[in-house]
Formats: C-alpha cells, sequence, structure tokens
DNA sequence: TACATGACTTACCAATTGGGAAGTACCCCA
DNA sequence: TGGGGTACTTCCCAATTGGTAAGTCATGTA
C-alpha cells in the first residue's frame, strides 16, 4: 500500500463540489472533531478523546492524520515529557464548519421530525 | 438480519443535527443523486442510471430505495409493462438540497485550491 | 418460439472501515 | 521497583459497503 508523501493520493477526481466537501468530511467522527475544535478552540489529544465519548485512540489519531493532510487541522507539537500535542482547526477548517451550519439545522428539524413520528406512532 | 417494517433501525441515536444530516447523505452516489433529481425534477430508474457513470443496478436502487425511507425521495410506480417508475424529490429532499449549497461551495474551493497546488508543484 | 424491455433481486466477493487489545517511549512520583 | 500519564502505533478481526454477474416477471414484437 503506497504512502501519500505530501498530500494527494486518495481523493479522487471529483465530480461535484458536495462530492469534494463529502470525501473530507466522511469518517465516523470527522464531523464531532471539527465540533469539538470549534467550541474549545484548542484541544489536546485526550481532551479530544474525552469529547468524544466511545472514539478509540487508533481511530483518532487516524483522522486527526487525515484531517490535517486535507488542511482542515492544526497540529502542534511540543517537544516535552509527558508529550504534549495540541490540536486546532485551520482557516479551511473553520470555513468548512461555517459550510456545514445549514446541514447541522436541518439535521436537527429531521431528528425533531422523527422524534414526533415516534411520538405519533406510540 | 432483522427488517426495518415502516422505517428506522440504521439512523441511531445522533450527537448534533451534522451527524442525522450525514447519515442521510452518506452513500457513495447520494449526493450525485440528489442533485440529478434537483436538475431535471422527474427521472426514471434507466435515465438516473445513465446520468450517474458507473453506478451499478443494485446500488442504484439500493440508494433510492433509502432515500425514500428517509423521506428525500417520492418513487411513482405506473402499473405498465414495460414498468415505469418515476423518481423525485420530496420537500425535505429539496430542503436538504438547499442545505448541501454552501457546503456544495466549500468544495469547489478546495477543489480549485487542490488544483492550484498540484499546478505550482509541477 | 425466441428475444427484447424496464426495473428490479439475488448470490457471491472484494475492499474499505472501524474496533479492541497490546506495545512503545519517556519521565515523574511514591 | 512499580505504577501512572501522554500520545501514539501495530496487529488482527468483524462489520459494513460496494461491485459483478446472473436471474426474474410480464408482455410486445420478429
Amino acid at each position: 500500500m503506497p504512502v501519500a508523501l505530501s498530500k494527494n493520493l486518495r481523493r479522487g477526481p471529483y465530480i461535484c463540489g458536495i462530492d469534494a466537501a463529502m470525501d473530507v468530511v466522511s469518517g465516523k467522527w470527522k464531523g464531532l472533531i471539527l465540533w469539538e475544535l470549534e467550541a474549545h478552540g484548542v484541544r489536546r489529544f485526550a481532551q479530544l478523546r474525552r469529547g468524544l465519548p466511545g472514539v478509540s485512540e487508533k481511530m483518532l489519531t487516524q483522522h486527526l492524520r487525515e484531517m490535517e493532510q486535507d488542511g482542515l487541522v492544526h497540529r502542534e507539537v511540543y517537544a516535552e515529557v509527558p508529550p504534549r500535542v495540541e490540536y486546532s482547526l485551520t482557516e479551511h477548517g473553520r470555513s468548512l464548519n461555517a459550510a456545514l451550519g445549514a446541514l447541522g439545522e436541518w439535521g436537527l428539524d429531521r431528528i425533531e421530525r422523527e422524534r414526533l413520528d415516534t411520538q405519533a406512532a406510540v
């Protein structure tokens, strides 16, 4: 399996913008990571882990690395012991979050609709 | 494996709106299906198939069924031979598409950025 | 009788994704 | 000497997702 050296590789040619954006947000925890970083500004690895109940260390690092490659997240390593690594959103990360705003609203409406449906059914 | 009778099942409890929205759009072709139906209003199965180069019949029906269950797509069957089935967006489908607008714009920007990067690298 | 049409199912397979558990490195503290 | 904290990595397995190819059904047409 080839390794992406700078970036690129995966991230095929896209048919439309949705395509290109979805590629970057798909992954079980990426939406939540974006949300956590937006809410707190800067977070350490263990803090993010605590903020995403159920995430494994493996997935968290994997997602963070991909988001870093995709230019959404900035990773700052401090040469200390014990190690300290801080994550924050880049400008692109913040603009993506903004672009997700309307979608989030729609999602909330959907949750509400489902809740009413379920309620009515019972 | 249990079958969803009315709806529900999969579609877990959501942590946030993004979550709930993503659940409904994730799937290799769903974004494109939304786009096709938005652009044309009403499409038959074979037309959609032609509009999504590379999709298999299996995936197309599977995605259309899920989107119907999720209330995004309306499916109208005409009792004719050979059969005729027409797909269109529901109101929720159209509002979802609208909510995806900003994300699509962001994606276009991303494509453009990548293009420039690649160009600069060569 | 045989084939085509449209919208599917079904069975089987491969690839991708995610999870769990353990290991790593370094140092501090009791 | 042993345990804990931090930020990981590695291996291995299970579940999900997507692809291919073939079959189905009812009728119209050659």
